[in-house]
DNA sequence: AATACCGGAATGAACATTCATTCCCTCCCT
DNA sequence: AGGGAGGGAATGAATGTTCATTCCGGTATT
């Protein structure tokens, strides 16, 4: 039995959490490698051993997470949907994932312009933003929404997205399934044509 | 001449020039105080002069710019204005504030969660979200807009405002000022009854 | 000359990272 | 089957660096 194995992963994976737990809640600079091995159970010494750096470590998770809503978000929409359908995917489950690891879109959010994020990470972000973009260009082929600089479109969207989550986050709104649609209707007027 | 007492005043403000570009390039925990000195021309100790600690430095950074916002965007909203006409002001004069003071905007998009954030920088938050907020309740009374919590309402229109600037940051779009109207559109149809 | 102010070396705490050591599987020998 | 040797993983104290903050000798202002 590959118990040896298996219980590297499972280190390794916690040492994941805990990071992923602390630079949302501190920061990346905020954050002492010797806490999250704290956190993770083990010593500080291991982190090393699977990860070697600090930076590496963020890196990882920052692609870890932004590829995640790319397979769970963008490559889930069914490629024949209308762009209504599309959009109400695309909010829907955006949202879902955000509920679903809160503190995964708090890590991306803080760290997405953070100067120890490698190339990799950076085309990962540039990837995620050109799916968005795609979704709008598509839609104004087929004349559903605004004929509109397609990033303005985009920035209008995610930005009402994160918008919302920040509201949630500071207590002043609760991301009911109800609020969640009410939310998309508003998001949807603002680009559609 | 008061040459001693303009000469401090002088340096203090070039102390605050030099933290908020170095806060908003590198955030709180990843700018040391001996850069924000070398920046500002002058020693580390004399930063100590001005400012108990670092942490009060930040913190009257944020109070100072967020009450920038609040006395240049708000403030100046006609009060007999239509809501139309305030939402517009409200659009117009943030995005303007926004290409005067990039860094400032930067700054505290950057630090509006930090832990070092002591309760009076909370509370000017919490203020302009107050007057935005109280703005949406105003155009709602007059059937201007949604009939939606009025939270939704600023997260959705300050979202967008963020989504918008963002990119531009990211080189994605240009903010001149045809953008910038094209822009308020968007928001405008999202919230507007 | 007296006073206020400044600079930047000095200080001790905290940091990321390393490494000599321990621990615990696994597997082979009996 | 039982036991012990070998080896890879984990450890956390030690290391050298960097940090926020202090402090005092010097410089400029009055």
């Amino acid at each position: 039995m590959a118990t040896q194995a298996q219980r590297s992963d499972d280190r390794r994976q916690a040492i994941l959490d805990a990071a992923l737990t602390l630079f949302a809640e501190r920061g990346f600079h905020g954050t002492a490698v010797p806490l999250i091995a704290a956190r993770a159970g083990c010593g500080a010494g291991t982190i090393y051993r699977h990860f070697e750096s600090k930076e590496r470590l963020v890196n990882v998770l920052y692609q870890h997470w932004k590829r995640a809503i790319i397979t769970e978000v963008m490559a889930t929409i069914p490629s024949d949907a209308s762009p209504r359908l599309s959009f109400r995917h695309l909010w829907h489950h955006t949202l879902a994932f955000s509920s679903r690891n809160p503190e995964a879109m708090h890590f991306l959010e803080l760290h997405h312009h953070g100067s120890y994020l490698d190339p990799e990470s950076r085309a990962v972000n540039a990837e995620l933003n050109r799916l968005i973009r795609e979704l709008c260009v598509r839609a104004q082929r087929e004349l559903a929404v605004k004929d509109e600089d397609p990033s303005l479109l985009m920035g209008a969207v995610w930005g009402i997205l994160l918008g919302v989550l920040r509201l949630a986050d500071e207590g002043l709104l609760s991301l009911d399934d109800d609020t969640v649609t009410r939310a998309e209707t508003l998001a949807w007027e603002a680009i559609r044509r």
